[in-house]
RNA sequence: UGGGGAGUAGCCAAGUGGUAAGGCAGCAGGUUUUGAUCCUGCGUACCGAGGGUUCGAAUCCUUCCUCCCCAACCA
């Protein structure tokens, strides 16, 4: 064939990997990569950072090198090992594994060191200003900051004081450690930046033995030179902490602390998504609201959420790659995200039949001694999926959504004397419709073809519907949890003038079926296990489920394409 | 009025001086025992705006506009 080996386009390069490869080119590291995710233990990780998880560590494999776990732990007072558990076992789910798992604080006493290094060479102060004075020192966008008193302090006696702040000497918040850079610049973060603080408080790992804590900017760029990382990615609101980044670094001037070259901060666009929130601050608060059931409630756009509502891994990173790496500010499509899930598990999904609104449908014309079984396929194109039996009996239930008392333009679903085949088992026509004293149907009386055993049309009829049903004496009672966008508003963060945000929230995230009926193969069905329910979507078994009585996540619907025609009549 | 970023179709996003990739969404058809999947086709994107350089500009220069981030002893 002369178009053999389709060459397929290779995607194009975004600019992080271009930058990466001219380091590789022009030999910067010596041909490695080596990446870092660095979460702060101090909440949930979400999508977001599923965007950067796998930007760090799928650039590091794409190169042939490795990421490190790097826990970002220079403030206890917010942190906690509950937090280091779940991101431990959310970038593991991902299915990313790093190469060595550190903590900021393991470098404590290097960072210590490092800053006595930088006092000797007059490079950092103690400042003896309270916390109201730093900040009016510092001036603001128009007012050039001013020296502390104790700026031009004799590096002998900053030597003294920090070794005292360590020691214990002094109450919290009296005294900082500086960097002494420039309380001119039109960059906040260089005017003399805090190094360290006194914060008498227990931390997660290292107890007791520290009262003054670095800050972020100190501690992150000698934690990735310690680790030796190449390019340290990070969201585009640290672009203007670079300086500072690689100030710290710099200070290195004898190259006694850090191996050279010099890790490179790199910055892109976090991910935000419509109709969701994401900052720590809101889901936090969502979750001590009561406004969900908890961090791992499926509507919340967690990893621990995605993974309970029945998201997989391989859809996550498979949306994360779609979104792309770039430096504007967007806002991806939940649409995007869901498009993913669809993608994945229409071929992985089992398919099985279930009744979400039961409605009853009696076969007039058949005994119950005339009930048999059929055999239909667990994926419509993929045999080896194999096959299952379902029983088809005189009392079925159908979908209340699939009956119509009068049917509308191009409804080729049930209806007063229709004929719809019920998938893999029978056509049925619908005779007679039962309703109970208010008016409400209750039972629809059909007659099926005994002909078209197996749902295949004799005659070369046209039968244009095909509904899921279940028999009625078989069924499997199930509680079905369907869920919707948590936020009405496209961007749950632009809140209209003097409303609450919680005016927001959509009161039909969660709806709640408790009378689903299901084929019996599901009687056992266990806790992650995902299928396609035909016609209505995909679901995953919930560990909420009891012997006897399984819950359902509803991930996603299926696309409905019945739903755009009815609305545009 | 300081500093740092960004502006290409509804949402993402390629493009790096030679005449605008791709994905999602949307629309129209076809196949179909899931109105699912799958397949096919469909977009005058005045490339934020104006000026300039050039045979030629989304790409270079220039002026302007808009949006985002920064004044925690948070990260």
């Amino acid at each position: 064939m002369a178009n053999e080996g389709t060459t397929q386009e290779p995607r194009s390069l975004h600019f992080i990997e271009e930058i990466v490869e001219a380091d590789l080119a022009s030999g910067k590291h010596g041909g490695r990569v080596l990446t870092r995710f660095p979460p702060e233990p101090n909440g949930y990780l979400h999508i977001g950072h599923a965007k950067s998880i796998c930007l760090n560590f799928g650039l590091a494999k794409a190169y042939g090198g490795a990421t490190n776990l790097r826990f970002d732990d220079t403030n206890p007072v917010k942190e906690d090992v509950e937090y280091v558990d779940s991101i431990r076992e959310d970038v593991q789910w991902l299915g990313f594994q790093w190469k060595g798992e550190y903590y900021a604080s393991d470098y404590f006493q290097f960072m210590y060191d490092y800053a006595e290094y930088l006092i000797q060479q007059g490079k950092a102060y103690v400042c003896d200003l309270s916390e109201a004075e730093i900040r009016e020192y510092r001036g603001n966008f128009h007012v050039p900051g001013k020296a502390s008193p104790t700026r031009d302090r004799a590096p002998e006696e900053n030597l003294d004081l920090f070794r005292r702040m360590r020691a214990g000497a002094f109450p919290d918040g009296s005294r900082v450690l500086r960097a002494k850079i420039d309380m001119q610049s039109g960059n906040m973060n260089l005017r003399d930046p805090l190094m360290y603080r006194i914060r008498r408080a227990h931390h997660h790992r290292t107890g007791d033995t520290w009262c003054i804590y670095p800050m972020y900017d100190y501690a992150h760029g000698v934690s990735d030179a310690i680790e030796t990382i190449t390019h340290s990615i990070c969201t585009l609101e640290f672009e203007d902490h670079r300086p500072l980044y690689e100030w710290f670094l710099e200070q290195d001037v004898d190259a006694k602390f850090f191996r050279r070259p010099l890790p490179r901060q790199i910055e892109f666009a976090r991910l935000n998504l419509t109709y969701t929130v994401m900052s720590k601050r809101r889901l936090l608060q969502l979750v001590q609201d009561g406004v969900v059931r908890g961090w791992d409630d499926p509507r919340m756009p967690t990893i621990c959420g995605l993974r309970r509502r029945g998201y997989t891994p391989e859809a996550v990173r498979s949306f994360a790659e779609k979104v792309g790496v770039a430096k504007r500010d967007m806002v991806a499509d939940v649409g995007l995200l869901e498009y993913c899930i669809r993608e994945d598990l229409e071929r992985r999904a089992p398919r099985r039949m279930a009744v979400l609104h039961p409605l009853k449908v009696v076969i007039t014309n058949m005994a119950e001694s005339e009930a048999f079984e059929v055999e239909v396929a667990n994926h419509p194109d993929d045999p080896a999926m194999g096959t299952r039996k379902l029983p088809f009996t005189r009392e079925l239930f159908i979908d209340q959504d699939d009956f119509r008392e009068e049917a509308p333009k191009k409804w080729f679903r049930l209806a007063p004397g229709a004929e719809v085949r019920l998938r893999g088992a029978a056509l049925v026509t619908c005779r007679e419709v039962v309703k109970d004293g208010t008016g409400q149907v209750v039972e629809l009386r059909c007659e099926w073809d005994p002909a078209s055993r197996g749902g295949n049309v004799p005659d070369g009829r046209k039968v244009k519907g095909t509904l899921h049903w279940v028999s009625a004496p078989h069924a499997i009672k199930a509680e079905v949890r369907l869920y919707e966008a948590l936020f009405t508003q496209e961007d749950p963060m632009d809140v209209p003038e003097g409303q609450d945000w919680k005016a927001l929230l959509n009161p039909r995230s969660l709806e709640i079926l408790a009378e689903a009926r299901l084929e019996p193969s599901l009687a056992d069905a266990k806790p992650g296990e995902r299928y396609q329910f035909e016609r209505t979507g995909y679901f995953a078994v919930d560990a909420d489920g009891q012997p006897g009585l399984p819950v359902f996540n509803r991930t996603v619907g299926l696309k409905d394409s019945w739903a755009k025609i009815e609305a545009k009549q």
